[in-house]
RNA sequence: CGGGGUGUAGCUUAGCUUGGUAGAGCGCCUGGUUUGGGACCAGGAGGUCGCAGGUUCGAAUCCUGUCACCCCGACCA
């Protein structure tokens, strides 16, 4: 080989990663490869819907149940309305028609028949009088429903949530972070004041905000919507945002305060405490399976997954090393029983989830597989440990070949403090990749440059957070956008340091977070 | 909806310009040797070349139509 060709291929020098591309070199293609080989989901044979594999679902499940049980533990209920939602519904409250009419599935028929051709197609007899829509968000029909529930104030608060699946006819899907149907839970709640409806609004993204930090380990940025990026109808969208490790802002978690708009539009009244006759104010919240891509973007490395050990739906693989046949029951039988001793280990006050996996495949393969599904700790028990009463323990969020033996006993030990530590670790990763790219910016020079890629035709990864001053104008905000693909992802809370805006030169009230988005 | 592109085995694809009845890699199955870091050897299964029509003795290949998908734009709580 000659120096000339060494020069042009560096990535010969590299270790084998299991992902290709690697992160640096093709962002979006990595994302895919490391859902896909992380067996977290695959696409479908229906256009932008997307299969959820037991992986990926198992983590899903984890979330739901923690986040179902902060829903209860602020006093929340869980209800099921309906899929489809008629027209006229949609109709009643104009902002919300306007954002979501040009992504609905609408539901016409309601029988099929042979056409001329042979081909079922609906039948022309069984057209229904009014469309239905598959509900893109349930405002509405929640709201039709409360209006009947709600005749006094004592009839409030209405306090639920639903788990359910929506339908966006998206044009240009992505697993998990634009899918036409996605999973999600949304909380819809009616309160007797502007001030209980304004604080829950509050609470909620509070939730968010402790579940993606303590759970997901996820740094988020919280704060309030402009007005050109609030939900459809809302007065007021608060939002949890995250920086993923392409530098891109993605929103992670929305709680909106509804005023009196849907209540006014659905006819959501109660007679008050001084027999007056008023509308609710309502709010309504939720985040999706979209996490789930936050998580993928934020933690995983080159060789697939990183998940963080509080929702992992296995926490500890143990990998059972059978190179001999006469060694082998001893080994399984041992493996067990570690398994059974790290099950009765609690983890937050939970069992630890163990798998044993037996599969009848190569040592390597099996490896790599829970490297790049991220299982966050693997334990390997061989032949040699039973003689030495040893384990091989490996963290996920180290290098995929680190390993360090230690006794059985140990490990049983120390797998909860194990677990603890890669938790804080990839916090404090994702936090310092956050600190590292977020920047404080006053002229619109540094601005656009920070937000300009050097290299056009093949752009590198470049900017990140930008925090600068606004004068609360939707035109500085539109004209930015398309010059740069940037938008304003949050109005921080508190922040109230006044200055100028760099674009406009008008007084600005605080500093608002930039940001390229998905 | 505008512009461009692609449809060949589960996946990635060669072959198409110049028509002669389909080849590879990965994956899968079987047997053997292996197994403490993505194994190797041997054998095997799997494709009416998106669909419909046309030209032709003969079509994956040429022509027409159609459907689907992908990319760029527009759109996107």
């Amino acid at each position: 080989m000659s120096e000339e060709s060494k020069v042009e291929n560096p990535k010969a020098k590299l270790e084998k990663s299991a992902i290709s591309p690697r992160r640096a070199e093709d962002f979006p293609e990595w994302y895919q490869q490391v859902v896909r080989l992380g067996e977290l989901a695959e696409n479908s044979d229906v256009r932008g819907c997307m299969v959820i594999k037991p992986w990926g679902y198992g983590l899903w499940e984890r979330m739901q149940a923690t986040l179902d049980a902060m829903f209860k533990a602020t006093g929340h209920q869980n209800a099921y309305f309906p899929l489809f939602i008629p027209i006229s519904y949609l109709e009643k409250e104009a902002a919300h028609v306007a954002g979501f009419a040009k992504e609905c599935a609408v539901v016409t028929h309601h029988r099929l028949e042979a056409g001329p051709d042979g081909k079922l197609r609906p039948a022309p007899s069984a057209e229904l009088a009014e469309p239905l829509v598959v509900r893109p968000t349930s405002e509405t029909i929640i709201g039709a429903t409360y209006a009947k529930w709600v005749q006094s104030y004592r009839d409030l608060p209405i306090l639920i949530n639903q788990w359910a699946n929506v339908v966006r006819w998206e044009l240009r899907p992505r697993l998990f972070l634009r899918t036409a149907e996605f999973l999600w839970q949304e909380g819809h709640t009616a309160h007797e004041t502007k001030e209980e409806a304004v604080d829950e609004t509050e609470k909620i993204l509070g939730i968010y905000e402790t579940f993606a930090r303590d759970f997901l380990a996820l740094p988020v940025f919280t704060g309030e919507k402009s007005e050109s990026e609030r939900f459809p109808g809302a007065v007021q969208t608060l939002c949890i945002e995250a920086m993923v490790q392409d530098r891109k802002a993605i929103q992670a978690g929305t709680s909106h305060f509804l005023g009196q708009n849907f209540s006014k539009a659905s006819g959501i009244k109660f007679q008050s405490r001084e027999g007056r006759e008023e509308f609710a104010w309502t709010t309504s919240w939720g985040v999706s399976t979209r996490l789930i891509g936050t998580v993928v973007m934020m933690h995983a490395d080159d060789d697939g997954l990183i998940l963080p050990p509080r929702v992992a739906p296995t926490q500890v693989v143990i990998l059972p090393i059978t190179p001999k046949e006469d060694t082998r029951a001893a080994v399984l039988e041992a493996a067990e029983k570690l398994a059974s001793r790290l099950r009765a280990r609690t983890f937050h006050g939970q069992p630890l989830l163990v798998h044993v996996d037996k599969r009848d495949l190569n040592g390597g393969v099996k490896s790599w597989d829970w490297i790049k599904r991220g299982c966050p700790v693997r334990i390997e028990l061989g032949p040699r440990d039973l003689a030495s009463g040893t384990v091989a323990l490996c963290r996920r969020d180290h290098g995929a070949k680190a390993k360090e033996f230690v006794p059985a006993d140990q490990a049983v030990a120390t797998v909860p403090e194990l677990l603890q530590s890669i938790q804080e670790t990839m916090y404090a990763r994702a936090l310092a990749f956050r600190e590292q790219h977020t920047r404080v910016i006053d002229t619109k020079e540094e601005f656009y440059a920070f937000f300009t890629a050097q290299n056009t035709d093949k752009p590198e990864a470049h900017g990140g957070f930008s925090l600068t001053h606004w004068n609360g104008s939707a035109e500085v905000e539109t004209r930015i956008k398309e010059d740069l693909k940037v938008t304003i992802r949050c109005i921080p809370f508190g922040a109230g340091e006044a200055g100028a805006c760099p674009f406009s030169g008008q007084p600005s009230a605080q500093r608002v977070i930039w940001a390229k988005s998905y």
